[in-house]
Formats: C-alpha cells, sequence, structure tokens
RNA sequence: UGCGAGGUAGAGCAGUUGGUAGCUCGUUGGGCUCAUAACCCAAAGGUCGCAAGUUCAAAUCUUGCCUCCGCAACCA
C-alpha cells in the first residue's frame, strides 16, 4: 500500500441555513474527528478543514422570508455551528466560511484556471423566470398541474401525487413557488462542466484504482456511469454567490455545488500559507468525510473539476456514511423532527462523550440507522459508565485505599498478567487497523474491549481477597490494572475526547502516548496518581422523558401545520363500506334554497330516479354553475329536511387547500346510476 | 419506472474465497462486594426478507418477488 506523508481531512460543509443536528455528527464530523485525532495522537502531519456553505437559493429564500439579508442569515448559523462544533469536540484546524473574501479569490480562481483551459462548454437554454421576485426558478420553486394526473401542486421536477418525473416546461398552469407569479421563459446562458468528457477517466479511477471504497459509494458512483455522465451547470443567476469571473456574466453566480466543494481549498489557504502541499502533493492522503447524498459531488464532480484544474491530488478515499434516523422518523431540518447539536450541548452539559459514544456505536457505515433517546441512555449508562467509567474508578480506589495513590513496585508478571497485556496490544492494532479503514464502529467496539479485559482481569484475580494473604501479589494486579487503566486513557482519546482529559488528569500525567499504550510500564512504579473521581455522569429517565417529550410537541407543531389533512378514521369493515350505496348522477336543476347562506336545492338524476338533494355549497358555486354537472351522490342516506325541503341523499364534495368544495366528478363517460365501489 | 445500497436473535451490528450462525446491549439464573445497585460467569432467544435453482453442502452463488433507503442532470 502507498506510503503518505501527510493528510488532508476534509468535512462535508455544513448549510448554513439551520444548525447542525445529531445526523450530521454522526454521518461525518464525528467520523472525520476520530480520524484526525487519531493521526494526530500518531504524530502524522494532518489538517482537518471545514466551514460553513454559505451560498444558493434556499439562504436566499428565508433571507427574504425573514425579512433580512443573505449575510445576516449566513452570519447567524455560521456563529451557532461553529461554536456548537468547538464546545463539542469536533477539532478542525480551521473552520472557514464560503462568504469569506479568501473563498471568493480561490472560486473564482478555479473558474478561471479550468476556463482557460477550455473545460467549460457555454449553453444558451430557456428557463422560467420569475418577474415579481425578479429571478430565474430552479424547478424546485416551480409548482403547477401535472399533466398525467392533474394533482395540482405538483413541482417542476417532479409530480409527488404520480410519482412521475417531469420538467418545469410541462407542467401546467405553472406558478412562481416564491412569488406565486406566474414565470415567463426566458433565455439565459451558462457555463456547463462537460462531465461526459471525464467519464471514461473516472471510470477507471473509481471502478479499477479504488477497489477498497465503500459498496454504498461505489455502487452509487456505478449508477451514474450507467446512465452516462452529461454536461453539468456551473453557473447561475442569481445575485448571492461568488461572481462568475468571465465576460458578459452579470448577474451570475458559481453555482453552490461547484462553489462549495472549493472551500475545503479555501479554507486550507487561510490556514496555512503552505497550502500547497495539502493539495498538490501526490505524498498527501486526501480524504473527504460526506454523506451518502453528497456522493456524487466528491466522486464524480469534485474530481472532475480538480483534474481540469490540473496540478491537484484526488481523494484517496471518500467514507460516505448512510443516514441517521432519529425515532423511527427522518431527520428533517424544516420539520424540527432532530436533535440539535447546541440544544443537546445546553441539555446536557459535559455529556458531549456520551453522545460522540453513542452516535459512533450507531454510526450509519453500511445502512440508515437509527437514533434513539433510549438508545443513547443504554449506552452511555450500562457501557460507558458500567464498564469503561467503573473500572477506572475501581482501579483508581483501590490505588488509594491500598498504596495511598502509588503505583506500587510490581513482582514478576505470570501468565494471566502477560495475557492481558498480549490482549492490550492486539487490541491497539486492531483499533488502528480498523480506524485506517474507516470502520469506526468496530474500532470503538475494540477500544471498550479494553475495559472489559480490565473488569475481567479485577474479577479473576480479586486483589480484594488477596490483600489479605498475599499484599505482593496485590501490587502486581494493581500495577497491572494501572497500565491497562492508562493504556485506555489513550486508546479512548479518539472517540472520547473528553473522558482522555479526565482520565489523564486522574493518573496525572500528560507523558501517555499511543505509541506506549499496552506496554507493560505506560505508568511507571513509585509516580503517584491524582484523586478518584467519576469520569461519566448517567442519564437519567428524566432527562430522557424531557427529551421525549421535546420531540412529541414537535410532532404536534407539524401536526398543527398540516390540519387540512385529517387523521384516519377508525377501521370499518368491508359489510360496513358496502352498505353505503354511491351512484353517479347529473345535476337536472339548481336553485339557490331561500334565506340561506349556503344550502342549494338540487334536482339530481341518479340512474333510478330523479330526486332532490339540498346541499351546502352555495357560497361556492352559483346555481347556473352546477347546472349538467356530473356528481357522485349518496342515495341511500336516510332522508332529513333542511329548511323544511326533504333531502333524499348527500352530494359527495372534498375541500381543498383554500377550504374550497369541489366536485367528486367521475372521469371519463359514467352513467347515470352506476354503482361507486 | 430505472439504477444503486440494505433486509441476520427483543434492539444495534459482524459474518473473509459456500463447510457446525457470532459480538454488544437487553432478558433469565448464578457468583462477587474493590467499584456510579456497578463487575464476573452461565443460559435462553434466529426456518439469516420470501420463493425457486446450482451444489455432497448456501446467510454466502444464480433468478424472481416483497420491503426500506438513496440517486435519477440545476435539488443543496
Amino acid at each position: 500500500m502507498k506510503k503518505f506523508k501527510r493528510y488532508t481531512v476534509t468535512s462535508a460543509l455544513p448549510y448554513a441555513n439551520g444548525p447542525v443536528h445529531i445526523g450530521h455528527l454522526a454521518g461525518v464530523y464525528i467520523p472525520s474527528d476520530i480520524y484526525t485525532r487519531y493521526l494526530r495522537i500518531k504524530g502524522q502531519d494532518v489538517i482537518s478543514v471545514c466551514g460553513s456553505d454559505e451560498h444558493g437559493v434556499p439562504i436566499t429564500l428565508k433571507a427574504k422570508k425573514e425579512g433580512i439579508t443573505p449575510q445576516q442569515v449566513v452570519d447567524r448559523y455560521h456563529k451557532i455551528i461553529k461554536d456548537s462544533f468547538k464546545e463539542f469536540g469536533i477539532e478542525f484546524d480551521i473552520y472557514s466560511r464560503t462568504s469569506n473574501k479568501i473563498h471568493h479569490e480561490t472560486a473564482a480562481e478555479m473558474f478561471r484556471t479550468i476556463n482557460e483551459k477550455g473545460g467549460f462548454i457555454e449553453k444558451t437554454t430557456k428557463q422560467y423566470y420569475d418577474t415579481e421576485a425578479k429571478q430565474f426558478l430552479a424547478d424546485r420553486y416551480i409548482t403547477g398541474t401535472c399533466p398525467h394526473c392533474n394533482y395540482e401542486a405538483a413541482y417542476g421536477d417532479q409530480c409527488e401525487k404520480c410519482g412521475t418525473s417531469l420538467s418545469a416546461t410541462e407542467l401546467i398552469r405553472p406558478k412562481s413557488a416564491i412569488s406565486g407569479a406566474k414565470p415567463s421563459l426566458r433565455e439565459t446562458r451558462h457555463w456547463y462542466l462537460p462531465l461526459d468528457k471525464s467519464q471514461a477517466f473516472l471510470e477507471k479511477w473509481i471502478l479499477e484504482d479504488h477497489k477498497d471504497w465503500r459498496p454504498l459509494v461505489t455502487g452509487q458512483c456505478k449508477s451514474w456511469f450507467q446512465t452516462g455522465l452529461q454536461p453539468r451547470a456551473v453557473s447561475r443567476d442569481l445575485d448571492w454567490g461568488v461572481p462568475v469571473p468571465a465576460k458578459n456574466a452579470e448577474g451570475k453566480v458559481l453555482y453552490v455545488w461547484f462553489d462549495a466543494p472549493i472551500g475545503y481549498i479555501s479554507a486550507t489557504k487561510e490556514y496555512t500559507p503552505d497550502w500547497e502541499k495539502y493539495w498538490k502533493n501526490e505524498d498527501t492522503k486526501l480524504v473527504h468525510f460526506i454523506g451518502k447524498d453528497n456522493i456524487v459531488f466528491h466522486c464524480i464532480i469534485f474530481p472532475a473539476m480538480l483534474k481540469s484544474a490540473g496540478d491537484y491530488i484526488l481523494p484517496e478515499n471518500v467514507p460516505a456514511n448512510a443516514f441517521l434516523n432519529l425515532e423511527g422518523n427522518k431527520i428533517s431540518t424544516s420539520k424540527n423532527w432532530a436533535v440539535w447539536l447546541h440544544e443537546y450541548l445546553r441539555d446536557f452539559e459535559g455529556q458531549q462523550d456520551a453522545l460522540r459514544y453513542a452516535l459512533t456505536a450507531a454510526a450509519p457505515e453500511s445502512k440508515d440507522n437509527d437514533f434513539t433517546w433510549r438508545d443513547l441512555q443504554a449506552k452511555n449508562n450500562n457501557e460507558l459508565t458500567a464498564v469503561f467509567g467503573n473500572f477506572v474508578n475501581r482501579a483508581a480506589v483501590l490505588t488509594q485505599k491500598y498504596y495511598n495513590n502509588k503505583v506500587p513496585q510490581p513482582n514478576a508478571f505470570n501468565q494471566e498478567d502477560e495475557a492481558v497485556f498480549e490482549k492490550l496490544v492486539a487490541i491497539k492494532a486492531k483499533i488502528e487497523n480498523n480506524i485506517e479503514n474507516y470502520h469506526f464502529r468496530a474500532a470503538l467496539k475494540e477500544m471498550m474491549q479494553a475495559a472489559r479485559i480490565g473488569n475481567k482481569y479485577l474479577a479473576d484475580s480479586e486483589p480484594w481477597k488477596l490483600v489479605k494473604i498475599d499484599p505482593e501479589r496485590v501490587k502486581t494486579i494493581l500495577y497491572v490494572a494501572l497500565q491497562i487503566t492508562a493504556t485506555l486513557a489513550v486508546l479512548c482519546e479518539p472517540f472520547l475526547p473528553f473522558t482522555a482529559v479526565k482520565l489523564k488528569k486522574i493518573l496525572s500525567t500528560n507523558f501517555l502516548n499511543w505509541e506506549n499504550a499496552g506496554t507493560k510500564n505506560i505508568l511507571p512504579t513509585g509516580h503517584t496518581i491524582g484523586k478518584a473521581e467519576l469520569l461519566f455522569a448517567k442519564v437519567e429517565d428524566a432527562q430522557i422523558e424531557a427529551q421525549m417529550k421535546k420531540l412529541s410537541q414537535a410532532k404536534k407543531n407539524n401536526q398543527m401545520e398540516n390540519k387540512s389533512i385529517a387523521a384516519q378514521k377508525a377501521t370499518i369493515s368491508f359489510e360496513d363500506f358496502s352498505k353505503a350505496d354511491i351512484r353517479t348522477g347529473t345535476i337536472l336543476e339548481a336553485t339557490k334554497v331561500p334565506k340561506t347562506k349556503k344550502l342549494l336545492k338540487l334536482l339530481v338524476d341518479t340512474g333510478l330516479d330523479t330526486r332532490t338533494v339540498v346541499s351546502g355549497i352555495a357560497e361556492y358555486y352559483k346555481p347556473e354553475e352546477v347546472l349538467g354537472k356530473k356528481v357522485s351522490i349518496l342515495i341511500n342516506l336516510a332522508p332529513r329536511k333542511l329548511k323544511g325541503i326533504e333531502s333524499q341523499g348527500m352530494i359527495l364534495m372534498a375541500e381543498d387547500a383554500e377550504g374550497k368544495l369541489i366536485f367528486i366528478t367521475p372521469q371519463g363517460d359514467a352513467k347515470n346510476g352506476t354503482e361507486v365501489n
């Protein structure tokens, strides 16, 4: 395997239109932090770069909605995100932002470089333009009627009712989702990255040269290759972003997906003038940590960009994670279905490692996973506290009791003692191997195994019994136990940095390093350790219940917003349903019922007969409008007198978004009297 | 609909080139008392999504189906 001299580790730039939640942490930031912390402890030359992604349409929309500038939006979230990362112990060497001057310059320069090499093509297309909001509209921001199923709220890229994928120009009665105005088609010219020309190179690079990538990642790339890569626009008509540095490019900015990954480079530049060795030197290992939604950008598009620009190295690996769900549902920023990092830090002060542990243990490395609060509690209380914390406490307390906090002088090691050291060495090797191959979940498990070995060692050797009959042996036992503890302090650092600090304080040592973990004299005889203190606090039921309550509140709020959609009614049997006799019919006559606001008196041909029905639709329909209308009618409803007129059935109606009643009209040529089933 | 990735004990996950199904937590029983009622030992618990096929032998290979997730060209 290739030997690298230094590492450049990137973590997907969080989008600055909301705070960071546990899905981001489990998918990207915790794995990248484990990886870089590990490399740092081993003394490698590594930089970890990240920053806020601050451009793009959603941010401008949010600003508009709140009546502030996009800059104010990103300033707000950049601060929240940056602060919460720091407090959570995600240790970037630099956390930058794409609204920075240095980023604008770097991104513009990248564009120019590629452009000068003829790496773009220019194309003019027709796109919908919102004359009121004065901007071009992405397909997603156009709604209209689906040409296939007539669903009225279809998006410009897809109809969610019938699932057909659409292009915005197919929509009947298109409407801007931003202003509600009717958009018009306008010509616009854009630069495109001709990915099709890079396909051959990318296919070889990914499928042949990097067979060690995760199946999830390779699979998705394959999927793209099969369809065939197409040119992709790198510019956009918008006033928020990096201006396109070219002639005739007024009002055009670099499209966010082009701009964002360059943020890794500009962050590096901001960090060190010596940035080029991290991006242009073949001895450097570049690793991108991302979520699965970002695979195409980091495995296909960004490499194609880097390649076109020349000089740049390409990623060695892109360990993308799948998604984390929360209590069985997808995490959603807009629905507030999330555990926000800044809120966790407030609600669980000093318990960063509990979340780090739970999220690493449940990391969605190969498939989507579910996070539950009960699981966090169980992992913290039954694993971290019970196994790890308890062992450390046992060793420290025994040392305090028997040796006044001094590491005792051991006698010759017996077979059990030797076995312990052998296991520790093996565990350390497994952790290294797992981390280097991005198996952080497995690495964490191994780390805990070291604590288990400690507990078992104490339980098997029973120093508290032996102290009365063989005090010399107890010295060796406690010596060994303390070596295990010190090894733990080293091995846990990539995963549980706060615990590592505490543990080193308990051992009152700062001379531990990765290389001597698992060795027989990591903590020398005669060294005085500090006072025993608890490493972990338990997570109490009350804390969990408070969080669950918060979530159910979020759920309730969502339901309030979607109030128009009523919950499903109680299940009925087929017999119940078949009692209802619904027929198609035609309205023959309609007259307003005098002295009422709502009622129309209708004469309906039901196929069986002609009958009178009184219906509460007068607010929405004039009598002449409903004449001859095909309707569905429930005919065996018990007759009822309304304003003195006997109503002999009920016209089926639905309510639309504005509360207006609309007829359930049979499609096509249903004869009057046809049964509706 | 197409493509990709999953579906393995109550939960979360391993299972290398096909050869007796494993780990952690939880559950049950026992032991211990140095320790945050923590720790240690043992047991129970699985027709490996379903169906068919290849094979002496399939969680593992082939085919079909069911199901969940993602992507599908301007969605970041």
